[in-house]
DNA sequence: CCGTTTAGCTTACAACTGTTCGCTCATTCT
DNA sequence: AGAATGAGCGAACAGTTGTAAGCTAAACGG
């Protein structure tokens, strides 16, 4: 085997017994580097030859997460061209990921109001991906000027992410009802924005 | 001075020590008994004289945060009845308290989603009475079936406390645009409930 | 006024943490 | 073939952590 193959054997094995460590009740800060070290199959020191820190590590994670979120919106366009609802499939789509990658979107979830600033804004820039392409087709779906399809943008991603957050902690039964109150939440949103877009101004005692 | 008057002020000094403790960049996790107990003036042991555990202080510390949401709430009530205008107020009463007490807003913000299970249930029960208030005030409001006044008040408070989150980060000249998007988006909700709440099957390709 | 209670202290220990240093030894380069 | 590189290791160090045991002294209750 290569040098270079097998360095970077170990260091999935680092990124992968990372992964794997982190639960409902451990977050990537409670993480210690020889504990990873320790599950990668490496002596504590050997860990240096392939991060500089741990939060180098972190950073990665973060990284190696927003590609995943990255291959799940390809993934739902592809099922909403069969499928035709686009709200309901893309949560959908979004709800298998968090039940079947429940580590990753936790990190993602923890670390946007985590105490590090570097993965606070790492997080931030992967889901504005989301956002971004999410506004992209609001603003070609519907006729609405550029900043408010990404005010409802924003809007959508806000409420699906924290249906999935509202998920990790509900049993499966409710898997369901979690997701139609969200699609019917977003669709109050379309809904709204299109007829209200126009006249934003004060509109009955709301 | 008493004695139960002198534990009480030590306790307090415990919970102040914890609360100044934590920032941007310091969760309630990653605080240590012995640090806070070196700002409370007393020795590490001294800290078991009033709490069994680390996690039974975060649980008073969440209880704390909890009561000052309450608080909050009946000060945006005030306010609403001298201004009218119920979403703007009310987004900017919270703004206010999220600027203003930053550490106590991340505290609930971050172990809504934290490591421990008691921490996070104890959020989300804080968070429910804000829900159910503002439910109950949509129902009254509106005439809409209690399953959708909650599910319209959920979607409200998800948005102003991800608006929150976003403001810790953001500097003080965005608030203004933070609030005023949120203030947009919340009407787009209520705009949609209202007119939408009757025929909730498919309409349009969303 | 004397015995009990108890907040707070000091000392101590065992368990961990991240990180430095120097070594081995298989792969790579010349 | 011979020299250089670099991944991995073991030992060691200086910090920190939570927590246990036992003491002191001041407030308390009878």
């Amino acid at each position: 085997m290569s040098r270079a193959e097998q360095k970077e054997r170990t260091r999935r094995a680092i990124i992968n017994a990372a992964f794997s460590q982190l639960s409902a009740d451990k977050s990537f800060a409670s993480l210690s580097l020889r504990e990873v070290a320790r599950e990668a199959g490496i002596a504590p020191t050997s860990f240096y030859r392939h991060f500089a820190d741990m939060d180098e590590l972190g950073l990665t994670l973060v990284d190696e997460a927003g590609l995943m979120l990255r291959q799940l919106m390809r993934q739902a366009r592809q099922r909403i061209e069969k499928n035709g609802s686009v709200i309901r499939t893309s949560v959908e789509t979004f709800m298998e990921f968090v039940t079947g990658n429940s580590n990753v979107f936790r990190l993602l979830l923890r670390e946007r109001s985590g105490t590090s600033a570097a993965f606070r804004s790492a997080v931030a820039r992967e889901i504005q991906h989301f956002v971004a392409e999410l506004a992209e087709y609001l603003r070609k779906e519907t006729i609405c000027p550029d900043e408010l399809a990404r005010a409802q943008a924003e809007a959508m991603v806000t409420l699906v992410f924290h249906t999935g957050a509202d998920a990790l902690d509900a049993p499966a039964s409710q898997y369901a009802y979690l997701t139609s109150r969200t699609v019917t939440q977003l669709r109050w949103l379309a809904h709204g924005a299109a007829s209200y877009g126009r006249k934003p101004k004060e509109q009955g005692s709301l």
